[in-house]
DNA sequence: ACACTAAGTTTAGAAAGTGAACAAATCAAC
DNA sequence: GTTGATTTGTTCACTTTCTAAACTTAGTGT
């Protein structure tokens, strides 16, 4: 079955020999057919573990995660803006969240920080992060001083993009682009198998292209972004303007469904935003598929259905429903867990991957 | 130099010496510094020739070009809806275009068709073409069947970005994406290096983003495409409901500076919608260069200014001005150029690029 | 129990790449 | 000029890696 990709019978008998040797792989199931059974080999889940934290919560979640993408164990630290403070709670909180497994400790391959901002093209850097009001911050050289282990930043959508093509429902897809929805709007494109990270890291910046041309001010300085009119926030900021408080997107649903027309008119428009934003971005980029990942509850209210109503009317009709769009609901650790997918990332492809 | 790409001087060496006996390499220049000059090697023109065919325009150009993208010969045939007649056509052009040059004959390596339209991954079949009315069609077969020589197809603009990547003046880029505006509006990208053609062949169908929510009804079945606002053919039709016929942009930007409102109105519109498409483009991919080819005189007219105006205005303030945006002044045989850079591409670098 | 099939292993041999030493072509300094 | 420094390009012995073909192994089908 591997062999096909490129080499012969007899190389990949002596790789395989060697790496399982290694402890890097195992000998999986057997495979029953016609002739003699082969034997699926994978990767032995303890030969290297992950952590994994995100800067996008207060407390921000911290993750040890193995080569299977599963969570071993979970602690949280303080949020700061303070980089150093930052790398010091990750050095203070490493030692605790290790002993949640014999051999991690030894065995411990990378750290990866997922935060909101634009990360330099050696994923060291965080360029800059409105959030965190950071430019030029080499927190992951910090983070690598404190700890000794090497340590890889990424942009948030970018982790979860990375996460869902490691371990997650994009596997086998070699184009695809992940729509995160949490506070903010997040989007990252996998291409050819690779992630795409654009010329300056800034690939997938939905959430700044202009949807409402002379729209409202945005607080990247231009008007009529996406973000203002469809994430969590501008969508719970304008219920508040309406006059009635809703914390979650459950709740200004319910208040729709009820007969409020003000949280209809919300919904219908932010929906309506998100759904064009997705269609274009389904022309312009043709992805094979589109994967919205939502921390709030219920995407199958009237939101979710004027999201996919709007795909459909602005998409080419000989395209519409040819792209699939899969909705899948996770919790705040998803992106602790990317975070520990990109330096899971790196140690299984290397630099340039 | 090149040896720095993964393989020792010695190996270099032999494999130079290899390629120069067999005639695709040859000594170029001598290059002077300290110690002993280094010899440039490059590719022989004479190596390989290409025709390419644009089934975009009425007669249909058709070239020949050398593997440094020269154009040696030009030919015309008449274009036909029926695939057939075009084959015939081709087949029946290829000894004189290949007369033009003495070892074309015998070195031609693949013929190209660029038209407007989908073209599948093996490249052999035009999945659909509004312009020509085709479904399925498998012209490259039915080509190679006449001429006795490999045949691709290509969409237009993902031809003209291959083009540029080879020969043109994207040759160093790794990430660009070209905006071709003729009577239509065509999009291609390169990512990492590569032609992104998108999962069902479909990236960069800019043409049909919706721009105008509930705009005029377009040929493809929606509302408010950029292409009902921005393409040549728009505007032109456009200025005569207007009252005043226009047969070139460089007319209407005359009329324009004299003071014809509804002109100037138009160009508005249009440079506006094509700069937003642009930027919503830059935020979603960030690629490190635009290239915009047009066949149209003038960009440094209203068009051109309103259209860089509108990128920089709906481009996060942070990137403003961060992707270099150049335009370029093609001719007719932009598309045949194009359709012969696929068949080198395919020449140079095999069924998967 | 028998052939049949396909996976995995072993082997010798070919292919391809490496490293070090060496030859060649130029510049710079005396 | 001559000499030495410098860097490119070549050669050659050696090592690594892969392949092809025969062989072994472990199942299925009759």
């Amino acid at each position: 079955m591997a062999q096909a990709l490129g080499l012969s019978k007899a190389a990949m008998s002596g790789l395989a020999r060697d790496l399982i040797q290694l402890g890097i792989l195992r000998e999986a199931d057997t495979i029953y057919g016609q002739g003699r059974p082969s034997i699926r080999l994978d990767l032995h889940p303890d030969c290297a573990f992950f952590v994994g934290v995100s800067l996008l919560q207060d407390p921000a979640p911290m993750i040890l995660g193995n080569l299977n993408g599963e969570i071993i164990a979970r602690a949280e630290i303080p949020l700061s803006r303070d980089p150093a403070v930052i790398a010091d709670a990750i050095s203070e909180a490493l030692p605790t969240l290790l002993s949640a497994h014999p051999v991690a400790a030894e065995k411990l391959a990378g750290i990866g920080v997922a935060l909101s901002g634009f990360v330099d093209e050696t994923r060291k850097n965080c360029v800059q992060s409105t959030l965190l009001n950071w430019q030029d911050v080499p927190l992951a050289d910090l983070v690598r001083d404190k700890t000794g282990i090497e340590t890889f930043l990424e942009n948030d959508a970018k982790a979860v993009a990375v996460d869902e093509k490691l371990f997650g429902s994009a596997r086998e897809i070699q184009n695809f682009s992940v729509v995160s929805l949490g506070d903010g709007i997040g989007c990252a494109h996998f291409i050819d198998g690779r992630l795409y990270r654009g010329n300056h890291g800034g690939a997938g910046e939905i959430a700044h292209c202009t949807i409402e041309p002379g729209g409202a001010p945005c607080r990247c300085g231009k008007r009529g972004c996406l973000d203002t009119v469809a994430s969590m926030k501008a969508i719970k900021e304008m219920s508040r303007a309406e006059g009635f408080e809703c914390v979650s997107l459950a709740e200004i649903e319910n208040q729709a469904s009820s007969g409020n027309t003000a949280a209809i008119r919300i919904l219908h428009r932010a929906g309506s935003a998100l759904g064009l934003a997705i269609a274009n971005l389904i022309q312009m980029n043709d992805p094979g598929l589109i994967l919205i990942t939502h921390v709030e509850g219920s995407f199958d209210g009237l939101f979710g259905t004027v999201v996919n109503q709007a795909i459909e009317t602005n998409v080419l009709p000989r395209y519409a429903g040819q792209t699939p769009i899969r909705i899948r609901r996770v919790d705040g650790d998803i992106w602790a867990r990317g975070a520990a997918s990109i330096a899971a990332h790196h140690f299984i492809l290397g630099p340039n991957p």
